[in-house]
DNA sequence: CATTAAGTGGACCGGCCGGTCCGGTTGTGT
DNA sequence: ACACAACCGGACCGGCCGGTCCACTTAATG
């Protein structure tokens, strides 16, 4: 149904592009806080026109997100076809990591209230499963542990993501240090580190998420 | 200035113990985003009277995580006693972990806008120099990796309670995972998986911090 | 008990934010 | 050119929150 409902008027669709375009960097730029009243003087339109496009503002952050969300599966799965399983893994969560430094808009998502929306829960399983698979081929033919799964990285990638964010003040290169402590962690040797517990599927991430 | 501007009247004084401790429950169960209002009222006082005894939320919330944070240090310090220095170390984050999972007041406040209060950069500065001391100790006599600091610690332990915070729903055996990981990662081989730069100084934290 | 200053708390203020509404405008089919 | 529906946008609403104010209460003192 995002296809066309009833044909919009040139300069509807002229504006319903604008909002997007301009709630999109937005959200990048500074989170997903950024008041409605902005979004739309950003997109040189009245706050009436982004309600009539998006029912609420809580809709217009599911549209981005998952929009978003599936721009970073797409690179993911170009990533799944390069020469090095390690590698690959590593240079997908280096770009997502560098992305999101001025990119909020995703790692504020990956949260417990916005994954109760079903847009982005969907979004973000697609998300888990390539990284699922991004992990697994690495576990096969590369140096990552075998006791880890897409969820333990993705929770990783999530801390990192916010100890970032609550030290934007400090150089970078603490950040490029915490991504490799993060490829130490999932590269150490299983034995002398072991985990407790396993990691979880995806059906039973659904399953607690619905609750 | 804390001790006693003027002797306080005796009803005074219980009412300001009382917002004291309402305060300090509520930041912890809730983090620091909890109202005035709901404060006040914990406290069975009017919102006068928390403005009476600190000027402004942002004053409050500096006194109860300052505390906070010095309660922190007071245990880590014990534990610069105890017997094994890996222990030692990891007993510390591990107990840090627990409470935050059930407090979030302390890892809401570190962070950018809150370090940049006094009271909160100095108490967060000395619970920086009790860490740095578990880790140093650990690392001459147990097995964490020579080129790590107590602020690459606080950066993966501030991430895993962002990350925990953020999927409350999962079940803590995920979280225990987080933690092995987190082991794993300062107990690696810093040859296997080398750092990017270097850990910073606390000197030059408070002076990036201060900018 | 009387006096008084310290203390109290709830009404009130202003600003912010998500969301609604309607008088005016503009694209579009005839 | 006309008419009409689709569309626009800013004025407006209600709720929330941090913070102020002041008429009233109460602890302390002699």
């Amino acid at each position: 149904m995002p296809t066309e409902e009833r044909q919009l008027r040139a300069d509807a669709a002229r504006n319903r592009a604008r909002l997007i375009e301009a709630a999109t960097s937005l959200f990048r730029e500074r989170g997903l806080e950024v008041g409605v009243a902005e979004i739309a003087e950003a997109a040189g339109v009245g706050r009436g026109t982004l309600f009539r496009n998006f029912a609420s503002k809580e809709d217009l952050i599911a549209a981005i997100v998952a929009e978003l969300m599936d721009e970073a599966c797409e690179r993911g799965r170009e990533l799944l076809d390069a020469a090095d399983a390690d590698g690959a893994l590593f240079e997908f969560l280096a770009e997502m990591l560098g992305r999101q430094q001025h990119d909020r808009a995703v790692t504020d998502a990956i949260d417990d209230t916005w994954l109760a929306r079903e847009e982005i829960r969907d979004a973000h399983a697609e998300v888990v499963g390539v990284l699922d698979a991004l992990v697994t081929r690495a576990q096969r033919e590369g140096t990552v542990r075998g006791d880890i799964g897409a969820m333990d990285v993705l929770m990783l990638f999530k801390g990192l993501c916010s100890a970032a964010a609550a030290f934007a003040h400090l150089d970078s290169s603490l950040i490029d240090r915490q991504m490799d402590l993060l490829r130490a962690s999932i590269t150490a040797d299983p034995v002398a580190t072991p985990l407790r517990g396993r990691t979880p599927t995806l059906e039973q991430l659904d399953a607690a998420e619905i609750s």
